[in-house]
DNA sequence: TAAACAAATGAATAGATATTCATATAATAA
DNA sequence: TTATTATATGAATATCTATTCATTTGTTTA
């Protein structure tokens, strides 16, 4: 496919760049994956907890966290068995508190 | 279904917020409502133009704007048999540009 | 009025995806 | 080692969605 020449804001916008910001946006547009994302945004918690917090079951917890995790906007540290998660991108509170301004009008 | 009392910030989601919220994203989550958006972000664009800049068919096009305009993400002027539309949402700009930072990392 | 043009829409389809269920992996404790 | 606990993963399924194609609606002009 080539490349239409989309700009943003005085830049193109490669095919590809756009292809990236809509897989981000992808991963946020989900409830399941903003409620974790919100969960862990200022404290780590292990899987079973986020799964408790939001009454999922674990593995559909562990499947999300799964493709966060892919996206780079979650990391984890281990302590025993146990997977401590939390939020790694500084943006994603940005992103999301611009969001919540758009939809609370 | 029961709220899960999500915080984010501080700031206690409701369900439907959170709901909200995964319907904006998702909608900014497909590379041709991104790519419309950014064509028409800064300057009135009508249909055939966009499907034109965009190298797609003009009901697909069409499609894709009834989705934005049903968000208000999207307005249009009548020139004639013409609709201009134009980005009408102050944050699109904001979320857009902050989601390239972080894809281009 | 009829013809031409711009955009919207409905139905169909192909592809994507979130959850469930069962199971596997990994770490620790007995 | 075996049992237990925490998490990850694969397969299956039901639901959702982006595009295409054909058609309709709405506006202007001849």
């Amino acid at each position: 496919m080539e490349n239409n020449n989309i700009e943003f804001e005085d830049t193109v916008l490669l095919d590809e760049q756009v292809y990236d910001l809509a897989e981000l946006f992808k991963i946020l547009g989900d409830p399941t994956r903003l409620k974790i994302l919100s969960a862990i945004q200022s404290k780590e918690l292990c899987v079973y907890d986020i799964a408790d917090t939001l009454e999922m079951t674990q593995s559909a917890i562990s499947h999300q966290l799964r493709i966060l995790k892919q996206a780079r906007l979650v990391r984890y540290r281990r302590d025993g068995k146990t997977l401590f998660y939390t939020v790694s991108d500084e943006h994603v509170a940005e992103i999301i508190s611009i969001g919540l301004e758009h939809t609370s009008e």
